[in-house]
DNA sequence: TTTCTTACA
DNA sequence: TGTAAGCA
């Protein structure tokens, strides 16, 4: 099982150029090995990149996302950095819980305009049949 | 052909 | 991030 990945192959499977690729790199998120100057990227960068992905569509900065991902391999042998980790943490649990909040009241505004259309559309029907 | 670095937009 | 130049 080759786990490793060129830099084409994960950029055509995460829909992103190259480019973008080691741009993450450049900002820290990425640290693929090297064959040579070729870029070798195992299946923990691919893991990587997916939550960098991920992190794009809830709105991370690049220099969050790092934060965030650095959580993950990082051995908690320091209790000076395990209490740093958990503010890390605390702090993007507070971001995405007012992202589900903002989430939940535009679904249920939605929901509500949603109901108000539905009623409105059946009302202008009955007149068309009351009509004809 | 593909990747790499560097530099500029 | 895109694009481009010059290499390997």
């Amino acid at each position: 099982m080759s786990d490793t990945y060129g830099i084409a192959e994960l950029a055509r499977e995460f829909d992103v150029t190259t480019r973008t690729i080691r741009f993450y790199e450049d900002k820290g998120l990425l640290a693929p090995l090297r064959k040579g100057q070729r870029r070798v990227y195992a299946s923990r960068d691919r893991v990587r990149l997916r939550l960098i992905m991920r992190g794009k569509r809830l709105g991370f900065s690049l220099d969050e996302i790092r934060q965030l991902i650095d959580l993950y391999d990082v051995d908690p042998s320091e209790v000076t950095q395990l209490r740093h980790f958990l503010d890390k943490i605390h702090e993007h649990k507070e971001i995405l819980i007012g992202q589900q909040k903002d989430i939940a009241e535009t679904l249920a505004e939605m929901e509500r305009i949603e109901a108000q259309c539905s009623s409105l559309l059946s009302e202008k029907q009955k007149k068309r049949q009351t009509a004809n």
